[in-house]
DNA sequence: CCAAACTCGTTGCATTTGAAATGATATTGA
DNA sequence: TCAATATCATTTCAAATGCAACGAGTTTGG
């Protein structure tokens, strides 16, 4: 490929950041609309439902956000009511955060649409195809996953695998 | 699937944007490092070395990026001497934007280096799998074209299709 | 012909962002 | 024991971002 004849929209990194973009806001304007969520505060609170009492360390090196923006997040949800946060009873330097009521009621108006959108995208392919789809999205996680220069997945996304 | 069952690190969206983020870094790292060039600029020099002589609304509505976006990435790369900026003949509002010789040396490196990453990840799978990825995506964006609350794609990325 | 409506590119402004620094607490090792 | 080092969460700060508003230019319709 001469680098005249490169372009844009069929390039792989591009097409990838188009199609994101695309479903992340379209994703946003539910957790958006009904309770006023960035994407930051509904990785948060997802990941609490699973985790249940966390540091903002780990809630860091799960859901793929930096430190400073879990830290954000954290405290916009304190403000709204719908996580808590309590001084770690262990280690002092820890903070114990968890959902309130209001949160998982948050989360559970939010879920429900947010599936939904996602079996949206889904069902429009074959079972099939979306398994190589992910495997394919797998596989290039490997490439990079072995690139010195490329970022680590965190350690959840990988944990994934071997379950 | 009840809400409790919800896990981040299945969820279509999230696992979109946790491999586009760590392929879009990737790549950033090329062009970053050899030109100082962000995404925005990656993205316009590219559209330039296309279509040559453009306005910063063509630009805007052909490689997914706000139009105030655009115009300072063409300021910057103005200020860098890898794009030129006239005055348009025609119509006096449009400004007439192209690659200057620099410019063209600058993408003659990238390009290559940007090829060779994009080649990496497509290589970890077969032709045929490659090519259901891109049908995937491509039925994505079907469903996403037929709902209003999403944002339209771009001409560009819809004329492809045509080709 | 000219006023209203539209389009173009830029700029203002408030918010978000991430890297690095900070302060507080824990751990380590001499 | 206690200094040196490491880790945690937050904050600082400069840069990026996106929406809306703006000034300049153009088209439209009466």
């Amino acid at each position: 490929m001469t680098p005249d004849d490169f372009q844009l929209s069929t390039f792989l990194p591009y097409r990838l950041a188009v199609l994101t973009e695309r479903v992340s806001r379209r994703l946003a304007v539910e957790y958006g609309r009904t309770h006023g969520l960035a994407v930051a505060e509904w990785r948060v609170l997802v990941h609490l439902l699973r985790c249940g009492a966390v540091s903002i360390r780990d809630i860091h090196t799960c859901v793929s956000l930096e430190k400073p923006r879990v830290s954000r997040a954290v405290t916009r949800l304190e403000a709204e009511g719908l996580v808590a946060k309590t001084a770690g009873s262990g280690d002092g330097r820890l903070v114990s955060i968890s959902l309130t009521t209001a949160g998982r009621r948050a989360l559970a108006d939010i879920i429900p649409e947010a599936t939904r959108l996602e079996r949206q995208l889904t069902d429009a392919v074959s079972p099939d195809e979306l398994a190589i789809f992910y495997r394919v999205m797998e596989r290039m996680h490997a490439v990079l996953d072995s690139d010195p220069e490329a970022k680590p997945r965190t350690p959840m996304d990988l944990e994934r695998l071997e379950a």
